[in-house]
Formats: C-alpha cells, sequence, structure tokens
RNA sequence: GCGGAUAUGGCGGAAUUGGCAGACGCGCUAGAUUCAGGUUCUAGUCGGGGCAACUCGGUGGAGGUUCAAGUCCUCUUAUCCGCACCA
C-alpha cells in the first residue's frame, strides 16, 4: 500500500513546531546533550543532496538520545557573512542582506522539509548585529590582551577578487574562490596570535575524541618541529643565527643559505662586493608567485654573498654564505647551516654550486644521494660526537652549544599567525579606530556593534582599501581616548570570525548583556558531538578551539576545548562518481527528491547508503529501496494484534535487534541499522502477523531515521501520545542470544556441515555431534586437534 | 617527496573480539498479477564444474603467522585526500 508521505510529513512538521517538541530548555537538572553540524553558508544554489548527510545522521543521534532522556541542543542557524553574497550582490544591483535574507529563507524552507529536530528558537545568523556585537566584543579581548596586532606584511592578492586572502585560502598560489592566480603585495593588515597558542592546541588534543585523521591533520598543520638554534660568527662580526633541527650535523656544514629578503644583506652592504647580483636575485624571487617559487623545486638557484664569510662554531671552519629562495623568511630565522650530505636540499644546491660535502652520520652512500636517516646512523667526521648515534649527538651538541654560548635548542611550529583582515564590505567592521595622536583605540564596548553602513555603493576598490573606505560618514569619527578627530578602520573580518564561537551563542542567543550566561555555558559545554567536513580541519576547526581557549583564557567559557568529539562524514558524490557540482551537471536536488519519495525515504537513503566516514556516489534506484521499505512498514498496523507482548519466536529477535539499532545508530552506523530493521520486517513478513509490543518497539526504533512515517503509524495505532514522548526501549543482554545455535564444522579448516547445539552445551556433546556430521571427511584419517569456541564453532583437524 | 586513507559480486556496501565471506538494499533472470507501461508478489542471483546431493576456487598482488586470515605481520601495486623547499 502506498503511504500519502506529502500530507503526512507536513502534519506532522506543523505539530512539532506548534509544539515545541525540540526546544531544549534550559532545565539544568537534567543530564544533557549538545550535539551539533556545521551551520551552512546560505549560498544561492540552496542545498543539495550532500547537505543533509551529516544533518540527518545527527538528528537520528540526538532524537534517539531524547528518547533516552536527555536534554538535548541540537541548534541550526546560517554563516551568512561572505564573498559569494557579496559578489552576487553587487552583480545584481541588490544589497547583500537583502540576498542573504532571500538565500536563508530559501535553505531553512528546505531544511523544514526534512523533518530535522533544530531548536528553531534559537536560530542564529552571523550577519545580524545581535550576534556579530559579540564577534567584535571577542576581536576587543583579542585587542585588549594584545594577541590582535597590525603588521606590514606580504599578503596573498588576488586580483580578480580583489582581496587579501589567508594563506590558506590561496593554497599553491591559486585562489581558493575564484582559482586565478595570487599575487604578493604588502599590507598593513590585523593579525591573531595564534601561534601563541600552538603548543597547547597541539597537547590538549590528547584530551579530546576527535577522529584520527582530524587529530593528525591538526599536529602535520601545527606542523611543530624540535631542533636548535645555533650561531654563527662571521668574518665581520655580526652574529648569522639559523634553526635546524639536526644540530647533530654541525660538523657537516660546509655553506650556509639566508633567505633573499633577509635584512643581513643591506647591513653587510659596504663589505659586499657583488650586491647588483644579489639584488638582482632578490628582485627575481619577489617576482615570483609563491607557487611558481614551489614548482621549481627541482631546481636550486641562487647566488654567493661575495665579501662576508661564516665560520663554524664547533671546527672554526670558515664557510661561504649564499642567498637562494628555497630558504623562506617567514620560517625559523631565515637563515640554514647546510649539510648536503644530509639534507636532501642541500644536497642538490651543493650539486649545483660545486659545494664540498661532508659526511658526518655513516650509512648510506653520500655519492649518490643525501643520508637523511636517524635512526641508524652513526657520527664521524665530528671531533666529539664521533661514535654517538645520532639521538646522542643532537643531546651532546645541545648542551655544547648552550655551555658555550653558541646557541641553545628551540621549538618551532609552521603554522603561522592569521591574518585577520579583508578589504571587503560583507563582513563585521574591526572595532577600532585610528587617532593621531593616541594611535589604535578600542571602540568602547557600550558602543558595539559598530554597524555596518546602509549604503547604496560597496564595490571594493582597485587599491585594496575596503570599500568602507568610501564611505566618510562612516570612516570620519572621534577618538574615543581624546575626543580629537578620528578615522575607523575601514577593514573587516575574516568569514571564519563569526563560526569561531556560533556554538557559544546557540547555548544562550538571546542574552544582549553577555556572549551567554555563564550559569548556561557550565551546562551546555563542551559540544558532546561536532561533526562537519574534512575541508573545515585546518581552518575553522582549528580557529574555533584557538577563540575558545582565548576565551577560556579570559574566563568567559568554562572549558579548555569547545567540541568534546568530532566526526567527519563522506561527499555524497554524483551518480557518475564525481563530485557534485553545476558545472558537472551532477547536481541533485533535495527538493526534487522529497517531492517524489518523501523526507523520511530521503533521510533513510541519506542513512543507508554506506559508511558514513566514505564518500558514496548517490543512486536514484538505490533510493526505492528504502520507499518500499517505508511502504511495506506502513501496512504493519494492518496486521497488528493488539494487546500482545513480544511473541515467543521473535523475543530474541527484537532483543537483539533493539540491541543492534542502538548501538548503531549512536555510532553513526545508519546503513547496518536500517539493514537489520529491513531483515527483522522480512521476518515479521513471513509470519504475516506483529504483536503491539513488537510494532511499538519498531516504531520507535524506527522513529530517528524515519520520524514523520513512525508518528503517524503510532497514532493510526491509538497507541497514545506521540513517539517523540516515549523512552527508548531497553533490551535484556541473556535475551539477544538464541538458545538453540547453529554451528560451523570445520575439517582441517573447511567447512564440511553444520550442527544444531544448545547454547552452552558441553564440550564433549558438542564434539561428538561434530564428528558424526562429518563423519566421512574423517574415514581413515585421525584427528590430532580439536578446536571447540563454545557456541561459534568446531574445527577438526584430522591427518 | 612527506602524511593520511581506501581496495570485498554487475553496483552501494555487511562481516563489533582472527571463527559459516557476500548481511541489507539496488540491479539482473524467470514466473505470477496487469490491455500495456509502472507497481506488487514468488523464486533465483560470487565464479568454475555437475541434473542433483555436492565439489573446486574466491576479499588489489606476492609471501608469512595460525587449527582457522577480508581481519594480524612483511613486501608490493593502484586510486583518492591533505601538505609540500618549514631546514
Amino acid at each position: 500500500m502506498k503511504y500519502d508521505f506529502a500530507a503526512i510529513e507536513k502534519k506532522w512538521q506543523d505539530i512539532w513546531e506548534e509544539k515545541g517538541c525540540f526546544h531544549a530548555p534550559n532545565d539544568y537538572s537534567k543530564p544533557k546533550f549538545y550535539g551539533l553540524v556545521e551551520f551552512p553558508y546560505p549560498s544561492g544554489q540552496g542545498l543539495h543532496v550532500g547537505h543533509p548527510r551529516s544533518y540527518t545522521a545527527l538528528d537520528a543521534i540526538c532524537r534517539q538520545k531524547r528518547l533516552q532522556g536527555y536534554n538535548v541542543l541540537y541548534p541550526m542557524g546560517w554563516d551568512a557573512f561572505g564573498l559569494p553574497t557579496e559578489n552576487y550582490a553587487i552583480a545584481n544591483k541588490m544589497k547583500p542582506a537583502v540576498v542573504t535574507e532571500r538565500n536563508v529563507a530559501r535553505f531553512k524552507a528546505q531544511l523544514q522539509s526534512l523533518g530535522l529536530s533544530f531548536d528553531w528558537s534559537r536560530e542564529i545568523n552571523t550577519t545580524d548585529p545581535n550576534y556579530y556585537k559579540w564577534t567584535q566584543w571577542i576581536f576587543l579581548k583579542f585587542f585588549e590582551k594584545g594577541l590582535a596586532y597590525k603588521k606590514e606584511m606580504a599578503v596573498n592578492w588576488c586580483p580578480s577578487c580583489k582581496v587579501v586572502l589567508a594563506n590558506e585560502e590561496s593554497t599553491g598560489g591559486v585562489c581558493e574562490r575564484c582559482g586565478a592566480q595570487t599575487e604578493q603585495k604588502i599590507k598593513s593588515q590585523w593579525m591573531l596570535a595564534i601561534t601563541k597558542y600552538a603548543q597547547r592546541l597541539i597537547d590538549d588534543l590528547d584530551d579530546l575524541d576527535f577522529i584520527d585523521r582530524v587529530t593528525i591533520q591538526q599536529k602535520n598543520w601545527i606542523g611543530r618541529s624540535e631542533g636548535a638554534d645555533v650561531r654563527f660568527a662571521t668574518t665581520v662580526g655580526d652574529i648569522l643565527e639559523v634553526y635546524t633541527t639536526r644540530p647533530d650535523t654541525l660538523f657537516g656544514a660546509t655553506y650556509m643559505v639566508i633567505a633573499p629578503e633577509h635584512p643581513l644583506i643591506e647591513k653587510w652592504a659596504p663589505h659586499i662586493t657583488n650586491m647588483d647580483a644579489l639584488l638582482q636575485y632578490r628582485a627575481e624571487a619577489a617576482r615570483k608567485s609563491d607557487f611558481e617559487r614551489t614548482e621549481l623545486v627541482k631546481d636550486k638557484t641562487g647566488v654567493c654573498i661575495e665579501g662576508v664569510r661564516a665560520i663554524n662554531p664547533v671546527n672554526g671552519t670558515e664557510i661561504p654564505i649564499y642567498i637562494s629562495d628555497y630558504v623562506l623568511m617567514s620560517y625559523g630565522t631565515g637563515a640554514i647551516m647546510a649539510v648536503p650530505a644530509h639534507d636532501e636540499r642541500d644536497y642538490d644546491f651543493a650539486k649545483v654550486f660545486d659545494l664540498p660535502i661532508i659526511e658526518v652520520v655513516k650509512g648510506g652512500d653520500i655519492e649518490k644521494e643525501a643520508f637523511t636517516d636517524c635512526e641508524t646512523g652513526v657520527m664521524v667526521n665530528s671531533g666529539f660526537l664521533d661514535g654517538m648515534t645520532v639521538e646522542e649527538a643532537k643531546v651532546a651538541i645541545k648542551k655544547w652549544l648552550s655551555e658555550n654560548g653558541k646557541g641553545e635548542p628551540k621549538v618551532n611550529y609552521k603554522l603561522r599567525d592569521w591574518i585577520f583582515s579583508r578589504q571587503r564590505y560583507w563582513g563585521e567592521p574591526i572595532p577600532l579606530v585610528y587617532c593621531e595622536k593616541c594611535g589604535w583605540v578600542p571602540v568602547p564596548y557600550d558602543q558595539l556593534p559598530v554597524l555596518l553602513p546602509d549604503v547604496e555603493s560597496y564595490e571594493p576598490t582597485d587599491d585594496g582599501d575596503s570599500p568602507l573606505a568610501n564611505i566618510p560618514e562612516f570612516v570620519n569619527t572621534t577618538c574615543p581616548h581624546c575626543g580629537g578627530p578620528a578615522k575607523r578602520e575601514t577593514d573587516t573580518m575574516p568569514n571564519w570570525a563569526g563560526s569561531s564561537w556560533y556554538f557559544l551563542r546557540y547555548i544562550d542567543p538571546h542574552n544582549d548583556t553577555e556572549l551567554a550566561a555563564e550559569e548556561a555555558l557550565k551546562y551546555w559545554l563542551p559540544v558532546d558531538w561536532y561533526n562537519g567536513g574534512m575541508e573545515h580541519t585546518t581552518l575553522h576547526l582549528l580557529y574555533s578551539r584557538f577563540w575558545h581557549k582565548f576565551l577560556y583564557d579570559c574566563g568567559v567559557v568554562p572549558t579548555k576545548e569547545p567540541y568534546q568529539k568530532r566526526t567527519s562524514h563522506g561527499m555524497i558524490l554524483g551518480e557518475n562518481g564525481e563530485k557534485m557540482s553545476k558545472s558537472r551537471g551532477n547536481v541533485v536536488n533535495p527538493d526534487d527528491i522529497i517531492a517524489e519519495y518523501g523526507a523520511d525515504t530521503m533521510r533513510l537513503y541519506e542513512m543507508f547508503i554506506g559508511d558514513f566516514e566514505k564518500s558514496a556516489p548517490w543512486s536514484a534506484t538505490g533510493i526505492k529501496g528504502c520507499k518500499r521499505f517505508l511502504e511495506r512498514t506502513a501496512d504493519l498496523p494492518a496486521i497488528m494484534k493488539k494487546g500482545e507482548g513480544y511473541s515467543p519466536d521473535m523475543e530474541t529477535k527484537t532483543h537483539a535487534l533493539i540491541k543492534k539499532v542502538t548501538y548503531d545508530i549512536a555510532h553513526l552506523k545508519g546503513n547496518t541499522a536500517i539493514a537489520a530493521i529491513m531483515t527483522y520486517l522480512n521476518e515479521i513478513e513471513q509470519k504475516k502477523s506483529i504483536t503491539e509490543a513488537e510494532l511499538r518497539t519498531y516504531l520507535i526504533l524506527l522513529n530517528p531515521m524515519a520520524p514523520h512515517l513512525t508518528e503517524e503509524l503510532w497514532e493510526q495505532c491509538g497507541f497514545g501520545g506521540m513517539v517523540t514522548e516515549q523512552t527508548w526501549p531497553t533490551y535484556d543482554e541473556a535475551k539477544t542470544i538464541e538458545n538453540s545455535l547453529e554451528i560451523p564444522v570445520q575439517v582441517s579448516g573447511k567447512l564440511r556441515g553444520t550442527i544444531v547445539i544448545a547454547r552452552g552445551e558441553d564440550k564433549d556433546s558438542v564434539l561428538a555431534k561434530a564428528r558424526e556430521r562429518v563423519s566421512s571427511y574423517l574415514e581413515g584419517k585421525t584427528v590430532v586437534k580439536e578446536i571447540v569456541i563454545p557456541d561459534k564453532l568446531v574445527n577438526l583437524v584430522a591427518k
């Protein structure tokens, strides 16, 4: 029989909304569960079927948790600042706020049609002044604590978007948004000192329940390395300091390299005899984009600095100094000691420039290649280090460096401070004022928010200034400190700002005196389960951990970490196995699917499609199986025996089903949970009857995945109340296993038959049955070993 | 180059601790229902051999450990993702 999903789904969505079934009360007496999914950027395209995968999986978990008696917070909102909206608004001569409002309405309607159990009373929007007031408030805290600072620096400039990009937004020298080649440009930027938190961001991962690949990626991104700073004297008196992770190879340093931009070049100018060549090389290097610089990895280039030489502190040897773009000014000290025998890059460079290669760790063949192994080598040609292992040598040389004032142990990180300025309109204004007399002055807290001015023209300028710079009534203000004339900062924040703390605002979204009330934060934090895309691992997820730690240090939040558990979903691909995209023409719109099959079928299919962590292609036929399953489920009330408990022949199966579904939903294994319910349904259909107790259990177990139909059938059966108000069924472990078991019998490891035994039947009896069953295979052979795994298997090893 | 993952029928995928490989679903085949298409129902569906009971082979490839390996170990291949001159 068909069921009228359209009518049913609308009906129950209205009832849930009307009754506020999914509102999370601030009832601090109950155990809490805070489930979170990444709030979307409301783009003009609307949702595609990939979005709901994460939402439905967590929705099932949250619905299960509610039935298990938890006070569940499952909120949703909009990360609505951002370039696409601004670009669209400019192109269509609209205001970004209007475009945002329209897109949000579309997204919300789509999400609601899926029957997700979000607490819409806590909906937030990062572009709402009542929200970004607190984003600005947090920024001022950073400024107050000296963690927000302005810095002149080369930034990645996208000539197409006309905007400065974070390093993370221009990977490979290509703009993440539009794909254009980025250029280097010098600008004064606001920075956030995330590097101050580098060590804690690594250390505190240990106490969290993040999936391994997230933990590993974050650690790699932060890129901690241990080594030493080493000070080399030079022939002109200045000290040249380098960072190395291999201080043990110091005796093998045969030359030095400094970054082309290194300031010592200016300082040494009077002594340098080939300044022109150096400056020319520097100019060439500056012209290269990051992309070109990494493209030419194999071909080492550089110029020797004539007139200055370095002196190796361990043996007094004079060695030449080069400039080369393979050394980056932005890491370590912008200078290295080169040990060609034991570093591949130095080896390549030494070959090009015909520099000496001295072996100081024995174990490889330095005629052929650099020997970089730290595990097996033994020190040679290294004075007092000779004969030591690499590890021993590292300890010894660090001690020597410290004692002789030539250096000290040092830890470095690849992580860099976060470029926080954007020269764009559609973002949070940075709440600072520049006064000629007082410098940068924060806007007083009680004057927040600094509102984005409501203007007609906000197109980006060609020179890289924010559109806000063209609006005198915004720019010109008075200094909060001295009252004199002053100018507002016109840069806005990146769109990572609003998402760095949004999970806090859900906890107390309408509070206008605090970011969120302390009591509420204490109850709800941390987020118990946060699911989101892997693409946010090194950006949003790391940024928000950083902000949270900072707020913890300020005493604003009670936990060191924001998220206790982090999982990540696989993508839903197009039917051709490729990533869904407009250009590939393989996008599936959830509206169409819901119209044709209904939200319950859609939800069920998204969870049935496969391993949650892996990507899976959409299948237009696959979804039909889920539809059929629900249609067959809809027929169950017709064969129900009212008033009866679990029937004897289904008791074990029912208990086992409860166990499996309970476990599977809570572990993101929707696919096997649904498969188990399908198997159960097949059994019921064979019998052509289901008892009331069995149907009640069945409907509750299915409810987290197919909430509308289960409510409808519950009502149809007259069970009273709503499924949403029931208690999750419990199972008796002893009743989950059949008393009579069919177990395999193997002869020498090969399956030769099965026998039926009683659960817990004694070994001798089982063996006798087994021998009997496989007697034909044992003829003429001797059983040399009998293996009996109780209730599992018998294996007779015969010769 | 470094780091991470993945590899099981025609397809998506099961196999919680080493214990009957292929659950569940799709698709396909045959039959029934239907004027027909769709729907629904019944049976079958890893490959080779056999009318059949049965039998041999089988989880990217090669070895190994074990009574027993998709699962553990060593080597190897392919694909995907992230980072990439970070000293």
